[in-house]
RNA sequence: GCUCCCAUCGUCUAGGGGUCUAGGACACCGCCCUCUCACGGCGGAGACAGGGGUUCGAAUCCCCUUGGGAGUACCA
């Protein structure tokens, strides 16, 4: 084995779905992994018992997999340095703990929560910081008995070196040093067995081989704490870089409160996963002074961390939403169906099985709708008239258009040249219009507008002989019989209001 | 409170002593294209947080202030 191969990872832990956030960092790793032709680790840290569940996890994976950020060693795909669960790894962590406790550097601490949480308070009220003051450090075998005869079960504390500083040389930050005086003897191992994310994480990336620890900026401050562990260890310490933080547009940590922020809740709403990966390689990561737009072979050919910003940045859903477009935009016709059919067979639009001639359909209407959506999503309001039959007038356009003077002569002189066109095509259906136009001596907005409104309830519609042919000659002139009627109606109806 | 990180247009950022009257992208505004909406094209407005230094010269280096963020758990 190549000894300088970057191995990397990604450690969620499955207490819930994967955020932009999480995603962003594990992209960071993906990247470097295959810009430097290392290892992409994915490790499930579900040493939580009580929040993780296997429901996180499975749509943790498939978020991954959306995203196309497929990983070489972890669940459903195994590798040399697992389990990739931490709950399957206790044994090791157990080991780990007892070489500390033989060697000194760890001891079993009885403390209950409350005698912590009085430490504590008495700490504050001296003016002290809030920190753990050892009291168990020295305990004889006599003292730890009794603990257990009292039923306390005792967690494993780390025995912290509070003399000098502690340096964290960053590969984003450059170096950082802490004070050795700040730590405390913190826990390895809770009283329930379980290890703490500090001692787990250090424990596993090194096992695991781990070279380049690229993480959240929140990880920062835990980074001395665990240097320290790998130092006790006698474990080689990798690299670190910490990635800035995202944030929400109040410039608060993003969170759920600032709208959809799951990773599952963009797929749903039909981000495209290249879309979604270049915007959020964006965020926090830049190339030059001109690019935008990368596809995901030139971040992995053009991405370093050297080029990672230091600042935390917001998250902007415009700028994701016109990038989505742009990616729309780009799609071949065959690529657009296949990614909209799912939309269009969840709304009932489409069923299962696709016949040529809907197929065919569906392509056209996705022609005319390539250029003007950036979310899949929207193609529900944008082309259910070319599904339904109950159309939703819009009161606002009805108004505007149809309830406009000259609408219904409008509308009555075109019926019967739509009923006589020779095909039900772009190229038969505009001289149509045009000689319209002629007649009624005035634009063509005006004979448009009427026939738009009648045929898709709106004012807002792709080209109108675009709509007219994929709608086809009967509904077309149903749907204008309708809307005469309509407006005879509304007639009607404010006539006897004022009367 | 203590510790650490960060600071360029509203947002993401380029910039790493002179080429900066600070560049790009999104958003915004205007015009063009046009059957509406989009797309596209053209143009506009918009930033170096403040104060001290260092230097012939500072957005770029140092210090302080201010502001924001993170950590300080038997959560990860």
């Amino acid at each position: 084995m190549n000894m300088n191969q970057v191995r990397v990872r990604f450690a969620p832990s499955p207490t819930g779905y994967l955020h932009v956030g999480g995603a962003r960092t594990a992209l960071f790793n993906y990247l470097y992994a295959r810009h430097h032709q290392g290892v992409f680790v994915l490790r499930i840290e579900d040493t939580d018992l009580a929040r993780s569940t296997d429901a996180s996890t499975q749509a943790i994976l498939e978020a991954m997999k959306y995203l196309g950020l497929d990983w070489d060693e972890g669940p459903e795909k195994g590798g040399g340095y697992g389990p990739y669960f931490q709950s399957e790894r206790l044994d090791l962590y157990r080991r780990h703990a007892d070489k500390l406790l033989d060697s000194g550097r760890a001891y079993y601490c009885f403390c209950t929560p409350e005698e912590l949480d009085q430490i504590r308070q008495d700490a504050v009220s001296k003016g002290r910081d809030p920190k753990y003051d050892g009291r168990c450090r020295n305990l004889t075998e006599a003292q730890q008995q009794q603990f257990i005869n009292q039923g306390r079960k005792p967690v494993v504390r780390f025995k912290a070196d509070y003399h000098g500083s502690t340096l964290v040389d960053d590969l984003i930050r450059g170096k950082v040093t802490f004070d050795n005086n700040q730590l405390d003897d913190f826990v390895l191992v809770k009283s329930d067995g379980m290890p703490t994310y500090n001692f787990a994480v250090v424990v596993d990336d090194a096992l695991m081989r781990i070279t380049h620890v690229i993480r959240g900026e929140d990880h920062l401050s835990n980074t001395p704490k665990q240097i320290q562990l790998y130092e006790a260890f006698g474990f080689a310490v990798p690299r670190f870089a910490h990635i800035p933080m995202i944030l929400g547009p109040d410039r608060a940590r993003l969170s759920k409160r600032h709208g959809a922020t799951s990773v599952g809740q963009f797929q749903e709403e039909g981000y495209l996963a290249d879309a979604m990966v270049n915007y959020l390689a964006l965020l926090g990561w830049s190339y030059d002074d001109s690019q935008t737009l990368f596809r995901k072979a030139e971040l992995v050919e053009k991405f370093t961390l050297a080029k990672v910003s230091k600042n935390p940045a917001v998250f902007d859903l415009p700028k994701l939403q016109w990038m989505n477009g742009v990616y729309i935009r780009e799609l071949s016709l065959e690529q657009f169906y296949q990614q909209a059919l799912p939309f269009f067979q969840s709304w009932g639009f489409v069923p299962q099985e696709v016949s040529p001639e809907l197929e065919s359909k569906v392509k056209h209407v996705l022609r005319i709708l390539q250029e003007r959506i950036k979310v899949l999503s929207e193609l529900k309001e944008a082309s259910y008239y070319f599904f339904q039959d109950q159309l939703h007038y819009d009161e606002k356009a009805v108004q505007k258009v149809l309830d406009k003077e000259g609408a219904v002569e409008i509308l009555h002189s075109l019926l019967p040249e739509l009923l006589a066109a020779k095909d039900y095509t772009q190229e038969k259906l505009e001289p149509i219009f045009r000689k319209a136009q002629e007649q009624h001596q005035c634009k063509l907005a005006t004979v448009i507008q009427p026939v738009r409104v009648a045929v898709t309830g709106t004012n807002v519609s792709p080209g109108i002989y675009d709509v007219l042919a994929v709608l086809g000659r009967a509904k077309t002139c149903q749907r204008i019989k309708d809307a005469l009627e309509l407006i005879k109606q509304r007639q009607g109806g404010s006539a006897s209001v004022q009367g």
